[in-house]
DNA sequence: CCCCGATATTCTACATTGTAGAATACTCTA
DNA sequence: TAGAGTATTCTACAATGTAGAATATCGGGG
């Protein structure tokens, strides 16, 4: 999308998720907070691309953490937000509001109720 | 998007400004509409692929107005919503707000003010 | 009648974002 | 050292977003 970098619709679910987490958050919980809260299937390979890619423009950082003595499998990469990703955020959603002010979705159609 | 078919960010704007004209949209309206009340700039290409997008997937519906006597140039494609693209939009707004609920962005970076 | 300015849409090409699932990595336990 | 469990990385492709040039129409003036 150009140069102008604004906030794609999958990107604002996973750093407002990112944001819900406080740092504690990485793939899998991120996966499983947008789609409990979305309420819809998330693929898990869609949610690594669309933090790398945020990673990449400065909207979030992570850091790996260190392999947990009680836990099995392979150690997590938390991620965090950084002001540019709180400010992509805010861009977008002022953006948007400023169209849905007023508008009423009930008599969209055709006047219908 | 996959076979999902989920809205995206600039489809979410051109659905408001054609349900904000009520019918009376077209191309360059509906482009002067985003960019006046989202406050970013629009190439006039960016609308009509997304419209003729949209028509595609039943969101939107177009008819060609009659040549005005009155106005010079090509005639007018007026946009008109349909059902379709209001559930499209209840639906990317009802997923959103789950996630933005209780989010304060003043205190997303590291606990800051 | 033809050209020009004014309007508006269509076309073409490419960049970015979204999706999906297989492949791979790491850690602990037996 | 094989397996289960947990998590990330990789690969490929589809859909959306962007940009600007090209084209179409209509009315007025010469």
């Amino acid at each position: 999308m150009g140069r102008k970098g604004f906030l794609g619709a999958f990107e604002e679910l996973v750093l407002l998720a990112v944001i819900r987490a406080k740092g504690a958050g990485y793939g899998m919980t991120i996966r499983r907070e947008i789609e409990e809260r979305a309420g819809r299937e998330v693929a898990i390979g869609a949610v690594y691309a669309t933090l790398d890619r945020m990673e990449d423009k400065g909207w979030v950082v992570s850091r790996l953490g260190d392999p947990d003595p009680d836990r099995r499998g392979r150690a997590r990469r938390y991620f965090e937000i950084r002001p540019a990703g709180v400010q992509a955020l805010e861009s977008a959603r002022r953006s948007r509001d400023g169209l849905w002010d007023g508008v009423d979705l009930d008599s969209a159609v055709e006047g219908g109720l």
